[in-house]
RNA sequence: GGAGGGGUUCCCGAGCGGUCAAAGGGGGCAGACUGUAAAUCUGUUGGCUCAGCCUUCGAAGGUUCGAAUCCUUCCCCCUCCA
């Protein structure tokens, strides 16, 4: 087994915090492995490449020996993190939940070691509590202590509403680490309130506090707002090769050293040293290929990567159509399909009405030539590719 | 329980009887420029069988030739008092 002080560097890598370094050595010296917690949203089963920032430290655990307890927040997921935008969700049912659990520990053991990983559910301990047990839950902490959290603390300032159940949410997740006897919790940065409220739960139940450790939230392709799938901005682990590099690449040159910092496994010392060649005129660009290789490489191997350098270097750099594409048969009734239905329905736009602006603007391509005459029609037994912007394609055939 | 303020298109926010698919900003998308980068400039941003039509301004009714705008009821949010 690493040293002490081997493991606390390793577990130290990119994090944001580490409460308590002393703790933790602590529970280190113990010699067994530790029950390392983490919990998971249910109904967000798509992994994109901000979660696996996270998931990559838990394989560190694991790779050191200890025990990763990966928690699916079904009863959790009711409330939803409060985040103002939703108030309580309709609770799934058993299969959504089952179905859900299913997706993600797929797309995790990608990742994790699936024997040194236990994936177990809030709801098994949470659903057999009674309303005396929870109103004993919610009696241990106070409102104020509740609006000390910035999210509920810059709503009340707003004039947001709170709904009282949304206090129930850091009460249920430190409940989690009772339950589970956590020696340490993961969360972003954003979950540090909910991981301290583990802290004062367990002490409160006489458990030994979990340490706990935050990690930085990887920012989405726009570089603004967190990584997410409802915004648009992520890039999905299981999303074809290209996709993944095409999307990394369009990354800002700013943007792609904290990408680099957060998702490489390369040394710190050669990203240092990548800084200082940029510094000194490298084109960034080529850090840029070959941190987008490294990560495809990692989610579908060393020849998607390839392939995927150079379907882009055939795309962008000499404006060629890509090899893969998805393909369409579509049915007319009469002599041919009028343009802007073909576009609607080949998804290359998500309207007529939007198919008819990119006509007007310019932006959609027929076999590599520019179309702007939105009365064309695509004639029956016709088959041509079409490209609405930079990236999509499809190949059409009127039948 | 009382008093007041408010709910507008993806978001913020103007509009307060017709000229409103609704100003302005943000975001998105497309074009130019590039390294599919950023920045910048331009255009665009409900839907459709697209010079026309249909649906939208918390919900349902009503007044009117005509309503996001007026009236009624209801739902929701915020503030102050209790």
């Amino acid at each position: 087994m690493t040293t002490i002080d081997g493991q606390i560097e390793i577990i130290r890598r990119g994090c944001d915090e580490l409460l308590r370094e002393p703790e933790l050595r602590e529970k280190l010296a113990l010699g067994r492995p530790l029950r390392v917690k983490a919990g998971f949203d249910p109904t967000a089963p798509d992994l994109h490449i901000g979660h696996t920032v996270l998931i990559n430290k838990l394989r560190q655990f694991q790779e050191l020996g200890h025990h990763v307890l990966f928690l699916i927040g079904d009863f959790t997921g009711m409330i939803g993190d409060p985040t103002g935008k939703n108030a309580t969700r309709p609770p799934l049912t058993r299969e959504e939940v089952a179905r859900n659990a299913q997706t993600y520990t797929e797309q995790v053991f990608r990742i994790l070691d699936r024997s040194r990983t236990e994936v177990v559910f809030n709801s098994t301990w949470m659903d057999p509590m009674s309303a005396v047990d929870m109103i004993k839950l919610a009696s241990t902490h106070t409102v104020a202590r509740m609006l000390e959290r910035d999210d509920f603390s810059k709503r009340y300032r707003g004039n947001q509403p709170i709904a009282i159940h949304e206090f129930m949410y850091p009460l249920v997740q430190g409940y989690d680490s009772v339950a589970l006897k956590a020696d340490i919790e993961l969360g972003g940065t954003d979950q540090k309130f909910n991981l301290l409220m583990g802290r004062e739960l367990q002490k409160h139940h006489g458990q030994p506090a979990q340490c706990i450790l935050t990690m930085p939230l990887l920012e989405g392709l726009d570089g603004i707002n967190k990584m997410s799938k409802s915004l648009g901005n992520y890039v999905g682990i299981q999303e074809a090769p290209n996709e993944i590099f095409g999307k990394l690449m369009s990354i800002s040159d700013e943007l792609m050293w904290r990408y680099i910092e957060l998702l490489s496994f390369e040394p710190l010392a050669t990203i240092r040293q990548w800084r200082e060649e940029v510094k000194a005129g490298r084109n960034p660009r080529d850090i840029k290929v070959g941190f987008a290789q490294e990560i495809v490489a990692r989610f579908h191997g060393a020849d998607a990567a390839t392939a995927a350098l150079a379907d882009f270097e055939a795309r962008f750099r000499r404006d060629e159509i890509p090899a893969d594409m998805p393909e369409f048969t579509l049915k007319s009734d009469g002599e041919g399909l009028q343009i802007a239905a073909v576009l609607k329905q080949a998804g290359l736009t998500p309207s007529t009405s939007d198919a008819l602006r990119m006509l007007a603007q310019g932006g959609v391509k027929m076999d590599g030539e520019k179309i702007t005459d939105k009365t064309l029609q695509i004639a029956r037994g016709a088959s041509v590719v079409l490209q609405v912007g930079k990236r999509k394609f499809a190949r059409v055939t009127v039948s």
